[in-house]
DNA sequence: TTGAAAGCGGTACCAG
DNA sequence: CTGGTACCGCTTTCAA
């Protein structure tokens, strides 16, 4: 800019007027200026004009693994509403440690991001004093964090257990298996109580037959050929996400039982498995969305107390809740 | 770190030297400084410092949608790379269009990222001067660029559809369709010519049947029924991408053809599908891997002329590329 | 309408 | 081992 303004036989002040389109500089001292950046190839040094102004016009998204379709879709939609208001994104994978997201969380608060959006590895609120002390606007997604409360954004995963147990009980289901992730993970322990409450609930048989993981197709045969023998055998499967749902779906495969399946969150060409597969779908995009704006509302001043915003689910019928009597019908 | 040299009664340099873990400080001085930072809650602005050397310890990366399976795949490995080498990563989506993906590309190198991996919209190279001017350095990944040679990462198309047609025609299959994307993508055309090459290299009858995008399952439908109907009726099927391979998939079932078939892209639950596809495997994660890898090298000073590395394609073989009456025996 | 000087928060360089 | 000072590239403030 210096380098300008010499060109151009005018103080840098008036550069910076001039590329900023700031008003008071006569159209021709303008013109003129223009002319010299034009021809030395100037652009603005960003960092150091954000380093004056206190902002950085750039806020972060913090997730377990930016390869997962949930959080890519999320991360797709936290990059557009940051896009839309002149923001960019950093992006950093956390791979599910603690320690990790804390590193990562005071990097990015060293750089002074305006703002973070974070799937939390743990309920721990590691970096609640770093946040704190840098008055860094964060929400968390996903999952809630214990401590100070802050904005969340959460899916409806009661809702959306209750409906699939609902559905399967519409079409005369009565025993009805659940198969859930590591317990370690909150969402995981939402869908079992969730599954458990409902059940009890509307007053099926037995007591719950929930399976916790981490799974894989073997250990979900392990309980699943017993269940399905035995008395009162089950007809029924709910799973509690999308890589339970693949387990579940080879294991019966593999052991050739004609069990009824509702799957948490959709996936890609569930729509081409025969039966086709019904699922409750949890809109990532919707969430991340929801997220970014939650963000820039604080950024913009919003100082009211931190809000949960619990975001619905939504059950896509195919078939494979239908009875297999009625499918093969 | 003014205010915290003032309370530790030491110049900012010493505070600085602290920070930076850098020698020549005495021990207690170091301790008393270090007892004053975490006192105060100070933590180094890495704008400013950033700004002083230079460099900005961030790279960026430029695709059409992040929440693209392909592309969250390349983002995952790029930030992956970027983070062992301690620096940050800014995804940005250019949503397909040439003008905004030189926006992006400009305030990229207004923000002084040292590097920018990016799958261009088109070939045209419209940034070419900004790069030129700025010295920053670029990796273009799955699609060329005219122009300036730039170092490009890209997949063995070529190889990947030759792989395709000859397992086929090792399974008997002599009359074989293709099905491309949009010829206005780069790698559209690159697979068509590819498949045309392949066919008449194999001297397989008649003239290649090729129908190009953009397509939905009724575009699909219009080629197929009369090819697997006609004198020489098409015994098999080659898809161009993942998202032709889902609409073939959906022709298929909707005119209950028992056509073979062999996808380029692998997809989620390929496996699950009856019968399994057999698909041609590109890595992405490997792609984003090498491109980081060769921006990094860069900016470490590699000086030797761009070049293009294509990175090899897998077939993974499962069933659907089998004569249908092979597998109803 | 224009410019000089201070300062954002650090680091580089050199002197003590 | 420690400190002073210039300076990175821009904006802010105030004066001309």
């Amino acid at each position: 800019m210096a380098d300008v303004a010499a060109e151009a036989h005018v103080s840098v002040k008036t550069v910076s007027r001039v590329v900023n389109h700031e008003p008071g500089v006569r159209p021709d001292t303008a013109e003129r200026v223009r002319a010299v950046i034009e021809r030395l190839g100037f652009r603005r040094h960003d960092g150091a004009r954000l380093m004056r102004q206190g902002r950085t016009f750039t806020i972060a998204l913090v997730v377990e693994d930016l390869a997962n379709p949930f959080y890519s879709q999320v991360g797709a939609a936290v990059e557009r509403e940051a896009r839309i208001r002149q923001h960019q994104l950093i992006t950093a994978s956390a791979e599910g440690s603690p320690s990790r997201e804390r590193a990562v969380i005071e990097a990015l608060v060293n750089r002074r991001v305006d703002g973070i959006v974070v799937v939390p590895a743990d309920e721990s609120a590691s970096s609640d004093a770093v946040l704190e002390a840098s008055h860094t606007p964060i929400v968390y997604m996903d999952r809630p964090v214990r401590g100070t409360p802050r904005d969340t954004i959460l899916s409806d995963n009661h809702g959306g257990i209750r409906s699939a147990v609902e559905h399967l009980v519409a079409h005369g289901h009565r025993n009805i298996a659940f198969y859930g992730d590591d317990p370690a993970f909150w969402t995981a322990r939402q869908r079992r109580d969730a599954f458990v409450a409902t059940h009890e609930g509307l007053g099926l048989p037995g007591s719950p037959r929930v399976s916790m993981g981490p799974h894989s197709s073997g250990s979900v045969q392990e309980t699943l050929v017993p269940w399905s023998r035995g008395p009162e055998p089950i007809t029924a499967v709910i799973t509690g996400n999308n890589r339970i749902t693949l387990a579940v779906l080879l294991a019966l495969r593999e052991q050739r039982l004609p069990l009824s399946l509702v799957g948490f969150d959709d996936f890609e060409l569930a729509a081409l498995i025969d039966p086709p597969v019904t699922v409750v779908h949890q809109d990532p995009a919707a969430m991340g969305q929801k997220a970014a704006q939650q963000l820039f509302a604080r950024l913009l001043g919003d100082e009211s107390p931190a809000q949960t915003v619990v975001m619905p689910t939504r059950l896509i019928v195919r078939a494979s809740g239908l009875r297999r009597a009625a499918l093969n019908r």
